[in-house]
DNA sequence: CTGTTAGCGCCTTCAC
DNA sequence: GTGAAGGCGCTAACAG
């Protein structure tokens, strides 16, 4: 029924080994055969028992790409450059020695993170790159240490991309963090020097690394600037409204620290989807952006400078990054020193932030 | 060095076959036996061989979710809610009969939209979700239709979502195609209504079956509306310019088409994204939306009813199509009489729209 | 450069 | 309800 490796060995009057050599292409084999056994194939219409394949080679040649939300072109974004680098070179238009490179949604869900990974590991992926910010609570850090630690031990190129390195998980080839922390001080420090003094801000889900690094940079430039004190909890925390990473969330939010705090004068999101519901909520409430209020966010998403007022932001090299991982997770690219990379951020000013009113 | 089976059999003091059996869960096994045996899976911290075990059994848990682009919100969230209904749902935290439900982006390349398809067929895929538009080249048509033939075949379940049918392929499951050309039409009907006499059309690519619907559905409102006769494809033609998906393409079609005609007085862009590029082109003219000229889009994506003025455009279940989709190809839901079912597309009228200058 | 020989780890009839 | 044995299709040493 279905045709085997035999098939076509016999129907190019070779060994079944001499087809395996031709079809890897790792080994020498002469022209005329080769030629051969590709007529063959073609004739007979063979596709490779990818199982088969894998359970020989003890390898495979699935590559893993995580995204905490596939919807968010934040991540699909970096899964796409990630996966142009992993699979999409080679094209010999009959499949050849190429990866299979498949992006998983976790949908932010710790559980399903880990199933993925271990369903990964059940495939004998040769490589596995986590992108976006890690959930900070100890008992999953620890099963995805030890998780990944296995993954590595059994072969799988482990890549970080847009997420810190992992304690305790030095088996991991490389970690692309990035610079959250700084990038959410300069879009603070630009505000302050623009004048604002009450500034709300909109954060993420907590528990997450990239929320807690905008913020803590946030923060930062607040006690810089002198609005805030070292240990002053109290105020900052009421200046701050958490939420999920989407529209609805930002909309909430805000309004919410509209409540808190009428006077404010700019409000930051944890990232550019959120500060679009800001804007919709901020208008609901009658307000003007940026003459009666700034808003700023933070990826510097494709639509950011397509809004009215376009979007000041952080812009985070997505593309670059994942292109990056992708390369690294393949061995084409040589680990950063230490295994880790932190990738800049840069602010971008836009229509969305002006002086506060005087 | 690694734990097999045997070694889980040997700990347990049971065969391998019953180790097998407790696993896949598909027989009767005492009870006491069985909780021996998780104990050693435990114990052991065994993970299955996912390619042995494929290969004795000529299945696989693996199920492929093809996009055309990995970045759009269009195709992440059809995929996430495919997802979401083949791998979300057990959980039994050691990861046992589930799916690996992984998503892989074509880019929009035919090429890579077979070599994904090969790639799938040679790990014995259970099931493929094909979704948006598909590409009309006939050569191209053959040698999906015949793929999927293959595919179907060999056992793997093959869904269409937001794709129309393939003809000649009769062994898919099930298409769940868009009313692309319904919406199109009433979308125009809507602005003809208003008043609007001179529309430009910013298109997707051609040879997509997507962008013919929907240009094809914005004909007939035209020739419905006495705008343009049967055969008047000379002004058609020129007031129609063709682009990709995104938002540069809407930019620069937009621009162009003002070239041709500077008294438009709507545009009509392929889709949501597009809309935006058109938006931002025509702000850079200084024409005030919908004052000066009207905008529609298509897909209501998250973001379209944020943007200033909120955008009028159709709106497609793509989080139900995409789950549906998703049952479909792990047989939870009966197929559609036919296989074929039509999803409705709902005109949603908001602020981007409004009768023309007088 | 090419053929031969063993498995890779698991599932699945068949017996018991 | 459980064990024993064969084979899924391919690759990776070895020879030659």
């Amino acid at each position: 029924m279905t045709v085997t490796l035999a098939d076509v060995a016999a129907r190019a009057r070779v060994s079944p080994a001499t087809v395996s050599r031709v079809l890897n292409g790792n080994y020498p084999v002469a022209a005329s055969t080769r030629e051969r056994v590709l007529r063959a194939v073609d004739e007979l219409d063979y596709v490779l028992n990818g199982p088969a394949s894998s359970l020989a080679a003890a390898t495979s040649d699935l590559v893993g790409i995580l995204v905490n939300d596939i919807a968010d072109p934040f991540f699909g974004i970096m899964a796409g450059a990630a996966q142009t680098e992993i699979g999409g070179q080679e094209g010999t238009g009959r499949a050849g020695g190429e990866k299979l490179a498949v992006v998983c949604n976790t949908g932010g869900s710790p559980e399903r993170e880990l199933t993925y990974l271990t369903l990964l590991q059940r495939q004998r992926a040769a490589a596995v790159v986590l992108t976006g910010g890690a959930i900070e609570d100890p008992a999953h850090i620890a099963a995805m240490s030890s998780k990944l630690t296995k993954l590595a031990d059994a072969g799988t190129q482990v890549v970080l991309c847009g997420r810190p390195p992992l304690p305790g998980s030095d088996a991991i080839v490389a970690s692309l963090a990035f610079d959250n922390r700084g990038g959410g001080r300069r879009l603070t420090e630009h505000l302050i020097a623009l004048g604002h003094r009450r500034i709300g801000y909109v954060a993420g889900p907590v528990e997450r690394t990239t929320t807690r690094h905008r913020l803590e940079g946030h923060r930062a430039a607040l006690v810089g600037g002198g609005l805030a004190g070292e240990g002053d909890t109290a105020e900052q925390e009421r200046l701050t409204v958490h939420g999920s990473y989407d529209r609805r969330s930002g909309y909430d939010a805000t309004l919410e620290l509209l409540r808190r705090e009428p006077s404010l004068t700019a409000v930051v999101a944890a990232n550019d989807t959120v500060a679009l519901g800001a804007c919709a909520a901020l208008r609901d409430r009658g307000l003007r952006i940026p003459e009666d209020i700034s808003v700023a966010g933070f990826d510097d998403l494709p639509f950011s400078i397509d809004v009215v007022p376009s979007l000041t932001t952080v812009r985070l090299p997505l593309f670059e990054a994942g292109a990056r991982a992708g390369r690294l997770a393949m061995g084409n690219e040589t680990p950063p020193p230490g295994g880790i990379a932190t990738i800049p951020a840069e602010l971008m000013v836009r229509g969305s932030t002006a002086p506060p009113r005087a």
